[in-house]
DNA sequence: AACTATTTATAAGA
DNA sequence: TTCTTATAAATAGTT
């Protein structure tokens, strides 16, 4: 559709392939908001140039849970980013607890009913995916905290000592030659691994 | 371009709605196609319908890596990729791999398929469970030795400061006034409830 | 699924 | 780049 009918394949003059890119790109853009609005469907377009810049475009919903649509039925190729959604634009936990109420209030029929349910299910698994996160995070948090606390204390202990001119502790020597950053013993290193 | 001029706005009749979709779609993705060739770049389209079924066109580089593409100009999002890596290094016992693999490798027909599914899916829960717990567990404990240490360290510096008779200290008196086993203000404490 | 009257997109030119 | 315009292409409504 142009003074010429074109050849799909690559076009050779530079100038004339980054014209035609940034027409088709704007062109491809607004097709995909048409459909997306003509029948209630959500779209994403992403189009990366070959100098490497990303355009991307989403209608109907965001492109997180776009994306998120292709994870789930891609879960072995895009584990990364299906885990990653859960930090994404999900229901706040107020939301979700209304529309867990509502779907126990009126047990529906038929499809209507196990289709919600299971659009329920994957809201509260985010959720407490959200949820365990958060926790891990602020305990690994707390943990550092301390760890930085008791460097301090050590130093400051053995600076008080030196002064003293002489070697009284309530902190044996041992657990003293043990740094504030190694893991007390208490778990096991593999597993210390997984925690960090 | 048809018999009449479109208002791009949801198209009220189902079939018409139905058809438009297909036509559209198909149409979407063969621009997508040509803008890939003609300027050597990569795209994607996805398209998720109402009913919630997923269409989705790649072309120039597959799906994943100019998603992976988006991805990395999206920072935030990837920073929760990096917590969620925590959770993907949780390995399951090495026999419950096996009995996934088998799973996987012969799929059964009819029910006998999906009640073998259930079973397997109920043991990996309860091993996610188990392996969860003591994640917590060993968190937990490791944070409370370092409380008792912080303890014993402050109870430590306060006998050496006392034996010089000064009051000359690297923590400030305001930190030493904070109980070992306060929570250090990291944790909100509706949240410190849910850890423990 | 086809058809086809029209609208829309766009290639080349300015 | 942006606009213009001749033409190709897409598609809305029909069969």
């Amino acid at each position: 559709m142009g003074r010429r009918k074109l050849e799909i394949k690559r076009i050779e003059k530079k100038s004339s392939r980054q014209v035609t890119f940034s027409k088709r790109r704007n062109g491809l853009i607004e097709k995909a908001r048409q459909l997306s609005i003509l029948c209630e469907s959500s779209v994403a377009v992403l189009v990366v140039s070959a100098s490497g810049k990303l355009y991307n475009f989403s209608s109907g919903d965001n492109m997180s849970n776009i994306i998120d649509r292709y994870g789930t039925q891609h879960a072995d190729q895009l584990k990364a980013l299906d885990l990653a959604k859960n930090f994404r634009n999900y229901l706040p936990h107020k939301e979700l607890l209304e529309l867990v109420q509502s779907n126990l209030e009126e047990p529906n029929v038929g499809n209507v009913s196990v289709d919600s349910l299971i659009s329920v299910e994957e809201q509260l698994e985010t959720a407490l995916s959200v949820t365990r996160a958060r926790k891990t995070e602020l305990m690994m948090e707390l943990v550092k905290t301390l760890q930085e606390k008791e460097k301090l204390l050590i130093e400051e202990n053995q600076v008080l000592a030196s002064q003293m001119g002489r070697n009284t502790f309530l902190v044996t020597e041992e657990e003293r030659a043990t740094p504030p950053e190694s893991n007390s013993g208490i778990i096991p290193p593999e597993t210390l691994s997984l925690l960090k």
